[in-house]
DNA sequence: TCTGGGGTCCTAGCACTT
DNA sequence: TCTGAAGTGCTAGGACCC
């Protein structure tokens, strides 16, 4: 905990729904909710439009649809996300070498390790300028929260927002948090705010008045002396530039629960295919494989299996996976199938060792030989959402609008289409055999909304354009029934 | 009317080694 | 040779975060 507040937070305002309205000219002012689309899908963010109907970030999207029947329901566009993320980040890595990015739409910055700032006003007049760059770059609104530490400059910025900054002066932090609820702290979820709720406990202060030992009692060692220092105000934890990896998975909630145990055996095989693919990526390998499977009743299981050395070979993580799988009871439905590895090195090699002694291993359980059938291509050549994307149910997030040339063509909402007469546009809904495309792009009017047949030649998928620089270009038609309202009919 | 995906960290039980 | 304590690695589950 250091004297001056150069610690800064920076929170983007409801993100990919900011994204979404400023990529989308048609949806600024519009309640926007972005998420999975599907049965099971949930919402990602909401925007603040969508927020006053009571929208909020995990509710399942349908319910939020009861809530706000008129909202505009989108896909994520991560690829779009990254792109805007990476401008952010690369204005905050011009404050300082010491940024910690916490998701696409969050970091702390160490201002002081950057020589931008040294004392409270220097501190501010960063953060006001910060602002402005981001609005500048990106059209968006971002809040900021400075502090003398990484737990107080996060609790700034939630409380700045939206598009505000706040910073805590030294002293202060204290009487700031002891109004607050226990859940503002770090660390402090659902389960954990009960359990204190039952023992009296909803605020920071009265957190901070029942002393270490009783909270020590109430949660347990670690998590107690921790909650503690954050009452009282203390945190000395650093910023950290770079973090390591520690594991990689994937996994697919299915739209109907699965059955057959063939099929959730492929579906097993698939994901592990996908998992040592972003493994591959990410240039790691790992000793550890991990199979998560969550039941119809929504109770969560994982099997792990460590493995004698590190490996990115994809019949070992699939073969492991399909041991683990022979222990687990799937009758009654399986909703949710992952498959992770952790234990990461820091290389990337085909451990023969390891396969070979895996392989031992399951001629000596006498595992399921059968299970290793259908085989799919080394995986690491498919990177989001895969062709068999679709075919697996789920799959409602992530799939950038890959193109479908086999099948009927899927036009999910929101994402984007390019035609071959009307220009760039993006997908308002679908269904029985039509979509219906809004011809608008970021920086100009909102724009006209058509009808196609899915299988029409001249509509094609097509990558997102960037949100600045993309000029007032005039859309190719004047803005029509603004107020009919996007999603799929 | 249900509850995503990709992570991190902590705890506890158990087996094994020293 | 047996026993107990302590340390360590593995496994499983829970809580939390965005």
């Amino acid at each position: 905990m250091r004297s001056a507040p150069t610690i800064l937070h920076l929170d983007m305002d409801a993100f990919y729904a900011s994204v979404e309205q400023a990529s989308k000219p048609s949806l600024r002012g519009k309640a926007v909710i972005v998420g999975g689309l599907g049965p099971r899908g949930v919402v990602a963010t909401a925007s603040y439009e969508a927020r006053r109907f009571g929208v909020h970030s995990a509710m399942p999207t349908a319910q939020a649809r009861r809530l706000c029947p008129n909202g505009a329901y989108l896909v994520p566009r991560f690829s779009l996300y990254r792109a805007v993320s990476d401008t952010v980040m690369g204005l905050l890595r011009e404050l300082s070498p010491l940024v910690e990015p916490l998701s696409l739409d969050e970091a702390f910055v160490d201002l002081e390790a950057g020589g931008t700032a040294w004392d409270a006003a220097s501190a501010r007049a960063a953060g006001e300028r910060l602002r402005a760059d981001i609005a500048a770059a990106t059209g968006l609104s971002g809040s900021v929260g400075l502090a003398g530490s990484k737990m107080l400059a996060k609790v700034a910025s939630e409380e700045a927002k939206p598009d505000g900054l706040l910073l805590i002066e030294p002293g202060t932090e204290r009487a700031l948090l002891a109004p607050m609820s226990v859940r503002t702290l770090p660390g402090v979820g659902p389960a954990t705010g009960e359990h204190l709720r039952r023992a009296g406990i909803t605020t920071v202060g009265e957190l901070a008045e029942a002393g270490e030992d009783e909270l020590v009692r109430l949660v347990g060692r670690a998590h107690g002396v921790g909650l503690y220092r954050m009452a009282l105000g203390l945190d000395d934890r650093p910023v950290v530039a770079e973090r390591d990896a520690k594991s990689v998975s994937v996994e697919d909630t299915f739209d109907v629960d699965l059955h057959d145990r063939v099929r959730i055996r492929t579906e097993v095989q698939r994901l592990a295919d996908r998992c040592v693919g972003r493994l591959r990526a990410s240039g790691h390998s790992g000793r550890t494989i991990v199979l998560k499977v969550r039941r119809y009743d929504f109770s969560t299981l994982t099997r792990s299996e460590t493995l004698r050395g590190p490996t990115d070979d994809p019949a070992v993580v699939r073969e492991a996976a399909a041991r683990l799988l022979e222990g687990v009871d799937t009758t009654g439905g399986v909703r949710l199938l992952g498959v992770g590895v952790s234990g990461l090195a820091d290389y990337t090699q085909e451990d023969l060792f390891a396969q070979s002694l895996a392989g031992a291993a399951a001629g000596a359980e006498g595992a399921d030989p059968g299970a290793q059938g259908p085989l799919q291509p080394p995986a690491g050549a498919e990177g989001a959402g895969g062709p068999e994307a679709a075919s697996a149910g789920p799959g409602a997030t992530g799939a950038d609008g890959a193109a479908e040339p086999a099948r009927e063509r899927h036009w999910p909402a929101g994402s984007d289409v390019s035609h071959a007469v009307y220009g760039p546009g993006w997908v308002q809904g679908s269904g029985v055999g039509r979509v219906t495309v809004r011809f608008e792009r970021p920086g100009s009017t909102p724009g006209r909304v058509r009808t196609f047949r899915v299988d029409d030649p001249d509509l094609a998928p097509a990558d997102p354009l960037p949100l600045v620089g993309h000029g007032e270009a005039p859309s190719a038609e004047s803005a029509e029934g603004a107020g009919a309202g996007p999603g799929t009919p």
